[in-house]
DNA sequence: ACTTAGTTACTTTTT
DNA sequence: GTAACTAAGT
């Protein structure tokens, strides 16, 4: 142990070897506080603390892994397993498993995912009457969150005038009626939420004196990590589970606090010292990872915000380069600069592509940069986006398997009852609601018993319902001897899902299949690597667990050595020597929905302090003219954050303020082509190049507003008069080859059938299309 | 009950 | 620029 507490310097010395009592680390970004948590919780063990009773929440699953993998190393293995590491959600769902069922949970219960939840909301508003274009599903759901995050509960609600009196403000005065109806479905389902992880814990610890005796008295030292990021629920489980030995250790940077969207309360690391007596405070300020013009740069930053706790990061390291600021005409010009300086790095450097990160605020930016990457032939890996186990296929088959553990699951069941077809429609469904509702019981056990139940369903279609459940009884029979693997492949091939894609001879079909036979082998990983893990059965259910808990940085396999693209958020915690942080522009990064409080706005600029302080040598900002979003080219103007920086720190190679881009004043090339539906991709069409140096003069009189407009058939006929005819043999991005079957509509409107290779026929619009003609 | 055409919202971030 | 959802037609 000696030897590693030798490497940490005072400041972080300090808070490891502090073993009782309840502290706060503030550490600045790249000081080191993944090393102080492993260490201390390796010293703690060291100091006679037992493995059981120590408690680490992280952020994600795969800063649990990491970190137990690391105190693996010093304490060894079989120690380290019976640490309890991971998230909030991961932990409290192992938790509600043992004891759900004082609250009447089956521990069987099913974690319903967004997705889920949203078609549960979705349907409950269809059956109330109530009109989907005011009671707008993610909007309630985001306010039926929020409740859950505070601690609201259903009756809470109705207790407090305020709340029903601003959701009858915001015209919807039901708002209670649905969050109560979604509670009941959701319980009668067996099914708990992201939030009711978290909340149903507190209601447990809360309701149940022993059980939360039993398990502060099991976890006696807790540690958290990325306190900053705590919502109030999290907060109050803290607070309980350490209320008796008061061991507690929370780690965080408030100026890294970037989730305050999703309930994270900021004051819970700001008023931490109130919470607790005599809290001790360490402050980790010297920064190892980056030059210092970066951490300049992002000191500069985070000065324009108000809220914050006093810290200076400093560093001992180089000075470094400054931080390059560069502009770009488009977003495919944007993508092409990142994919040119990082071929130009990386060779004069002899650098991996894993040196190499480029942060975006929006997942929708990073179409642009995989274009240039992929052209230029450097590996790349996205992160996050739609998750693997979010995609329809995958989800069908974990509906099935879901069903078969927990039949009351109400969304699973929905998903899988005819699909594939089997002649159950929308209306018997709908009936079988109805009937569920009325009677208290769920819609599996209405149709196991549908002959005694009083529902309108003629017979033919109550023989496809017994079918159904006939298969799913097989199913659950064979479940108690197979494992996850053998069940899971079973059901794939009998359910007919197989069949079903296999039909789909289209690149997408193929892809899905694709996929399911990787989530098959990734259940077969599962089962097999689950033998060794001492608390483990291998069971389907813990499979299922771990899907819905899941997500994709958790996953890291192929080729190691690429380029990452990922969204700021997701870049939290992770270092890279070269980072590019692309699309500074208002309206995107800080993003529109924003700006309109301050906080909001701080919130924004934390976030690009985290993105900035992610770069260990070089950071790059780029920021484009007009960029193509919602499908349209859209002006943009540098972001304010650029600014912010001070001078010394910045390199910017071209002006801020010089004159922008303007298509009508030095649009003479697009001639008569409305300005804002000119489309930069397509600068090969030789009228574009023909008509560059004619007729001026019809811009000089007028104003883009009163400009007439163009009809849809020059337009189009300017743009994409193209030498597409029927028969010709074309290349897309995504569908891959094809053969032009029929040309159809005029101007923009311009479609073309395609047959692609593989079966797929699609009807494109050539307006949008980026089609590359082959013969 | 299924198919097709049309519409919409997405594009702020995620356990 | 598309996927997912909805409404109308068969």
């Amino acid at each position: 142990m000696e030897k590693y507490l030798s490497q940490l310097n005072d400041a972080q010395l300090a808070p490891t070897i502090q073993k009782d009592g309840p502290m706060i680390v503030i550490a600045g970004a790249g000081s080191g506080k993944t090393r102080v948590l492993t260490y201390r919780i390796a010293y703690l063990m060291s100091q006679g603390v037992d493995a059981f009773n120590i408690l680490s929440l992280t952020f994600t699953n795969k800063a649990a892994r990491e970190m137990k993998g690391r105190i693996a190393d010093i304490v060894g293995d079989s120690e380290a397993k019976n640490l309890w590491m991971g998230t909030f959600h991961s932990v409290f769902a192992k938790i509600l498993r043992f004891e759900g069922h004082h609250l009447g949970f089956p521990s069987n219960f099913t974690i319903y995912d967004t997705q889920d939840a949203q078609r549960l909301i979705s349907s409950i508003i269809k059956e109330m009457g109530l009109d989907k274009d005011v009671y707008k599903v993610k909007q309630v759901y985001g306010r039926i969150s929020s409740y859950k995050n505070s601690l609201i509960t259903v009756k809470a609600y109705f207790r407090n005038p305020e709340l029903m009196e601003a959701d009858a403000m915001a015209r919807r005065p039901r708002l209670g009626d649905i969050y109560k109806e979604y509670v009941d479905r959701c319980f009668k389902a067996g099914a708990m939420d992201f939030d009711d992880l978290l909340l149903r814990t507190n209601e447990l610890l809360t309701r149940f004196p022993a059980v939360l005796a039993q398990y502060q008295d099991r976890f006696r030292y807790i540690l958290v990590d990325e306190y900053q990021d705590t919502n109030h629920s999290q907060y109050l489980i803290v607070r309980a589970l350490s209320d008796r030995f008061q061991n507690i250790c929370v780690v965080g940077d408030d100026a890294q606090s970037i989730y305050a969207f999703r309930g994270a309360n900021i004051n819970n690391i700001l008023n931490f010292q109130k919470d607790y007596d005599d809290v001790k405070m360490y402050r980790l300020e010297q920064n190892y990872r980056s030059t210092k013009m970066i951490v300049g740069a992002a000191n500069s930053v985070i000065e324009h915000n108000k809220t914050k706790l006093d810290k200076v990061v400093w560093t001992a390291n180089d000075v470094g380069e400054k931080v390059i600021v560069h502009r770009s005409m488009t977003d495919a010009d944007e993508g092409r600069y990142v994919a040119s300086t990082i071929w130009d790095t990386k060779m004069n450097q002899q650098l991996p592509n894993s040196d190499f990160a480029v942060l975006y605020r929006t997942n929708a930016q990073s179409r642009a940069i995989e274009d240039a990457l992929r052209k230029r032939d450097i590996p790349y890996r996205i992160y996050g986006g739609l998750s693997f186990y979010q995609r329809k296929e995958i989800k069908d088959v974990t509906a099935y398997l879901r069903l078969i553990l927990n039949t009351s699951d109400e969304e699973a069941l929905k998903r899988v009852i005819n699909y594939p077809a089997r002649g159950i429609g929308q209306t018997t469904v709908d009936r079988l609601i109805v009937a569920a509702n009325a009677t208290g019981k769920t819609i599996y056990d209405i149709m196991k018993n549908i002959d005694n139940e009083s529902v309108n369903i003629n017979g033919g279609t109550k023989n496809k319902l017994r079918d159904f459940v006939t298969l799913i009884e097989s199913y659950k029979v064979m479940n108690q001897n197979a494992n996850a693997f053998e069940l899971a492949e079973h059901v794939a091939k009998t359910s007919g899902l197989v069949r079903e894609l296999g039909k789909d001879g289209t690149p997408e079909g193929v892809t899905k299949m694709d996929n399911v036979q990787e989530l098959l082998n990734g259940i077969k990983d599962f089962v097999e690597g689950q033998i060794e893990v001492a608390d483990s059965t291998g069971s389907l259910s813990e499979f299922l667990e771990d899907v819905a808990l899941a997500t994709d940085l958790d996953g890291d396999k192929g080729d190691p050595d690429h380029v990452a693209l990922m969204t700021i958020h997701l870049a939290k915690g992770l270092e890279f020597s070269h980072v590019f942080i692309v699309g500074m522009e208002e309206d995107l990064f800080p993003s529109a929905m924003s700006m309109n409080t301050r906080s909001e706005l701080e919130e924004e600029r934390r976030l690009f302090y985290v993105a900035l302080t992610r770069a260990e040598k070089q950071a790059y900002l780029t920021y484009t003219v007009s960029r193509y979003r919602w499908g349209k080219l859209i002006d943009a103007e540098p972001s304010r954050f650029i600014e912010e920086i001070d001078d010394e720190f910045v390199d910017i190679t071209t002006p801020l303020k010089e004159q922008r881009f303007n298509p009508m004043l030095d649009a003479s090339i697009f001639d008569d082509v409305e300005p804002n539906k000119v489309r930069f991709a397509k600068p090969k069409s030789p009228k574009f190049k023909k008509k560059e140096t004619k007729k001026p003069e019809k811009f000089q009189i007028s104003t883009p507003k009163k400009l007439k407009p163009v009809s849809q058939t020059d337009t189009g006929a300017n743009l994409f008069d193209t030498k597409l005819t029927v028969g010709n043999i074309v290349n897309h991005q995504r569908f891959g080859r094809g053969e032009v079957l029929k040309i159809e509509g005029v101007g923009g409107d311009l479609k073309a059938e395609i047959k692609f290779e593989g079966g797929a026929t699609k009807k494109l619009l050539l307006r949008f299309a980026k089609l590359e003609i082959i013969s």
